[in-house]
DNA sequence: ACCCAGGCGGGCG
DNA sequence: CGCCCGCATGGG
């Protein structure tokens, strides 16, 4: 069928999706104008362009292997989930319902695990543009080639754990990850020899978040990133500056509040989707603070 | 020049 | 436990 490299969709926004620093887009290649997304998976290099508008729309796939290709994307944009359902369990007051009516149809992608582990162990205590620049680095330095029928180049897609088990920290400083070079190190040889991340698809949000505890350079914040976008565990919820200070902003009359404290009020208010609101409320905090 | 960034590990009390 | 400090690097 001519229409087979099409998908549907309905409440989905790829720009705000893009735009709010969610692993694929650490690494991807997205073209605002033509609302338009390149990225390389191991195997192929995948092309998805947006036409439409965010209630209904359609995202138009070009690849070597389409099926696959429709497959992916549809699993990292997570277009099967009931979005409208966890708009209505999310929106307990004006803050929640202000960002969803500002950012609706972005969504809280779902990456490889290893991709979110390395993305997210590079963003502490980090700007979203030198995350950005950073991962391009590493994906130029160590990227795997993707290539085409004819043998030739398409791309290069983001290090596996084992690649990066063969670096050194010193050519993880020369890609601009500072300090968190021999962090990086550490990670993929920990994953490649110890510890296996696609094991802990099935476990529950808990147990998997202290699996991830146990990697050097993994702390609350970013194991609690992992757990979401790398596994989908859309009741984790990442609390880093920006979170921290709209919730002490605006449901705590600028109080400071401790971290365990903030996660006991978002697991009441937002439970199973709290990570959900999360993206929301930090989306709109980092564009629109001051 | 100074401050900040999707924090974390380690050390100390 | 909780608190506090140093940490690499580039952009505003």
């Amino acid at each position: 069928m001519k229409n087979q490299d099409v998908l549907q969709t309905s409440v989905f926004n790829m720009q705000h999706t893009v735009e709010s620093a969610q692993p694929l887009t650490f690494y991807g290649d997205y073209d605002k104008a033509k609302n338009e997304l390149r990225y390389a998976t191991s195997k192929d290099f995948i092309t998805v362009k947006f036409y439409g508008n965010t209630t209904k729309g359609r995202l138009k796939v070009k690849a070597i292997n389409k099926s696959k290709a429709i497959a992916d994307v549809s699993k990292r944009f997570r277009l099967s989930d009931n979005i409208n359902k966890m708009y209505d369990e999310i929106t307990t007051d004006s803050i929640i319902a202000n960002a969803v009516s500002k950012y609706r149809g972005m969504r809280v992608t779902l990456n490889d695990p290893w991709e979110t582990t390395l993305c997210f162990i590079i963003s502490q205590f980090n700007n979203v543009k030198r995350i950005r620049l950073i991962t391009r680095n590493i994906l130029e330095s160590f990227g795997v080639a993707v290539l085409d029928e004819n043998e030739k180049q398409m791309a290069k897609s983001l290090p596996t754990s084992r690649i990066l088990s063969e670096a050194t920290e010193k050519d993880l400083l020369r890609c601009g990850a500072g300090y968190r070079a021999k962090y990086i190190v550490e990670a993929a040889n920990y994953c490649t020899n110890n510890f296996d991340l696609y094991k802990l698809r099935n476990l529950d949000y808990h147990t998997l978040k202290n699996e991830l505890l146990t990697i050097k350079g993994v702390g609350d914040k970013v194991a609690d990133c992992i757990a979401l976008m790398g596994y989908g565990k859309l009741e984790a919820f990442p609390i880093d500056v920006w979170i921290k200070r709209t919730l002490e902003r605006h449901y705590f009359k600028n109080r400071k509040k401790n971290i365990k404290d903030l996660h006991k009020f978002a697991e009441e208010r937002w439970g199973k989707y709290a990570g959900f609101a999360q993206q929301y409320l930090f989306h709109t905090a980092r564009l629109k603070w001051i």
